[in-house]
Parts: C-alpha cells; structure tokens; sequence
DNA sequence: GTCTATAATGTGATAGAC
DNA sequence: GTCTATCACATTATAGAC
C-alpha cells in the first residue's frame, strides 16, 4: 500500500472520529507512525487532505451503492434494495456516517463541487426508483429531496445514536450491534415509507 | 444581561457554527469583548463551558416542546402539534440543529447525564401521542426510538443542508428560507408518518 | 468581577540533509 | 520520498493587580 493510500486511510478514520479541527497533524503522523514532512509532501495542507478523504469517502459509498443497487426486481424489492444498498454501504465504511453528519452539521463548508454529483446521481436513483412504484396521487408531485433526507436522515442518526454510549434506544437489544441496528432501521424505513406513498 | 449569560449565548452561536474545536476562547472573548480571563472566573474550562452550551441548548429546546404542545386536540393534530412543536422550536432556536448533529456525530461523546431525561421526556411525548393514534396493527408494537430517529433526524438533515450553499435541494424556492424549509418538511413528515402507520 | 501579563504547550507548516 | 530540526504563532489556562 502506498504512503499516501496509508495516509488517506488513517486520516479518515481519525477525521471520522473527532473532526476536523479535533484531529491534529502531530497526532495523526504518531498514529500513522511517519513523520509529519511527509503528509505535507503527499498533501498540499491540513485542508487538502480533509477535502481529499471526503471526496474518497463519499466516492466510496457512491461506488457501493451502485454496485448493489442493480438487479433487477419488482418495483417495491427495488425500493428495498436502494435503501439496503446505503445500509450494507455503511456496514463496508461506517466513517461516512460520522463525517457526513459533521458536513451537514457545517452546512457543508468543506464539501467540495466534486463531490455533488455523486449526491445527485444518488438523488437520480431514488427518482428511478420510485417512478416505478404505483405511488398514491398526493406523492406524484412529491419533493424528492424531502424523501432523500428522510432516508439518509434517519439511517445515520439512529445508527450514530445507536452506537453511541448514551443510554437511549435502549428498547431492542441494538444497542452497540452495528449490524443489528442497520438491519432494524432499513426495514423500518422500507415499510414506513412503501405504507405511505405506494396505493395499494 | 449577566455577564455569565452573555458568555452562554455568545458560545452557543459560536460553538454551532464552528463547533467545539473549531472555537477559540481567544475569539470567542474576541467577539464578547470581554476579557479571557473573566470566561475563566465564570467556567471552569473550555469543556464545562461547552457542556454548560449543550444542557442550555436542550434545555431550551425541552421547554419550547412543552410549551407549544399541550393544546388537547384530536389524535391527528395531536401528532401534527408534536411535529410543529419541534418546528417552532428551531425557528426560534436554530443553533439546535447544528449542536445536536455534531454530538450526534461525536457518538454524544460530550453529552451530560443530566440531559437524557429532555430526550426522555420528548420520546415519552411521543409516546403519548401515538398511543392516541389508531394504529395499523403492524405498527402497534413499533420501536420508538425509530421513529424518534426519523422524525430528529429527518428535520435536522433536512433543514441544514436547505441552508447550505450546497447545489442541492433547489427544486420549490425553498433553498436558505429557513421559515418555508421547515413548514414544509414538517407537513412532508406528518404525511407519511401519518399515512404509514395510521388504520384508515 | 474584570483586567494585564505571561506561562507552558501545541499547532500547522517548511527548509534542507539524506 | 522520508527524515530532523525548527519556525512563527495560537492555544488553554492562570497568577496577581485593581
């Protein structure tokens, strides 16, 4: 594995979770054990590097959730297998989670254009896929980015919530199963969501 | 004003926006005009001062709930009330938002005990309300904290990234209208909840 | 309660040897 | 490409005058 590949992995990991200003060079390099010369050789600066392993994380979960999401099914196995694919992406590369709910938290300020289309091919998919469902007539016209956030939303915050030590969510025996949890909330937002727009 | 709440209300807008690490007490005092050493008399460190935030902030948020709902209604607008009651609550306290998912993020790694029972407290609303609800028999024995997670994480999501300069989610001229952003996002919720879980 | 002054340490970043 | 050594400055925090 190339220094810099070492140095991307390691940085994610780290910025995943404490941030970016919470993660500093000296403490990455001991992690990493190279010297701190040598991330500034590979990357331009504490910034470049950031923005660099959120372009590859986001680049990551965009290539996951492409690669499941393909088979061909009925419309609602379809809808199942779009939310399952964001699940078992998260399952592969559970940083995402962290590092885009810090991103929204900023209101997105280190998000670079890059990034955006791997957002919207995302958005794109949701829209083919619930044009295939029999939707009710108050959800033809519905806004597709209120449903996007529904689902990514929900997932990261009750996956985050769930892992976290905080004595809350308690009920299920989830707490701290990062499998168990994901699977919970896939199929919870499945039926919530196919129950309220699809006619049946 | 105390002195010690100018201080609280000053880190609160600060430490939303840039969060914990990402705040200065050199600029935070910079922008109280006041000097470092008073932050110091009135806190003992930066963290007490950012839990003091965070237990203030939820705090806020608890009481604002509260307040809005308690109006006795039918089950549905019951439930529509519960949702505007978190509505009306950023609208007059967005700074909720940006704090709650970055602790979120954190794994709520700077969360008090003190402040579980506000989170309580909401879910327990929650509770109420949709014992009122004339449930689909599948949803009777629902998880909670599932649907706490998509109501929370749902707004959140979708408010903050409504605010951001990010290309996304320009579709209906809701784009950084705060006021428009939440109205609708809190109607899209109460929607499909409503139409997901209620026996027609 | 608020200030000045300063301590002690950590920070991002780079020049230059190998 | 990787290292040692170092710079200039920012950081949290406090002692002590007023």
């Amino acid at each position: 594995m190339k220094t810099s590949e070492k140095i991307l992995k390691v940085a994610a990991d780290e910025f995943a979770r404490i941030g970016y200003d919470g993660l500093s060079m000296n403490s990455l390099v001991e992690k990493l054990e190279i010297n701190k010369a040598t991330v500034y050789y590979h990357f331009k600066d504490k910034k470049a590097l950031y923005k660099e392993v959120i372009k590859h994380e986001m680049k990551k979960n965009n290539d996951n959730v492409k690669t499941i999401f393909k088979e061909n099914k009925d419309p609602e196995n379809l809808f199942k297998s779009y939310i399952n694919a964001h699940i078992l992406s998260i399952k592969k590369n559970p940083n995402i989670v962290q590092i885009a709910l810090r991103e929204i938290a900023n209101f997105g300020a280190d998000v670079d254009e890059e990034i955006i289309p791997y957002i919207e091919e995302d958005i794109n998919f949701l829209k083919l896929v619930l044009d295939d469902l029999n939707l009710k007539e108050k959800y033809k016209q519905m806004n597709l980015f209120s449903i996007f956030s529904l689902i990514q939303g929900t997932i990261k915050t009750f996956y985050a919530i769930q892992m976290s030590d905080l004595p809350i969510g308690l009920e299920e025996g989830l707490k701290k199963d990062s499998e168990k949890s994901l699977n919970h909330i896939a199929e919870f937002i499945s039926n919530i969501l196919l129950d309220a727009i699809v006619e049946k």
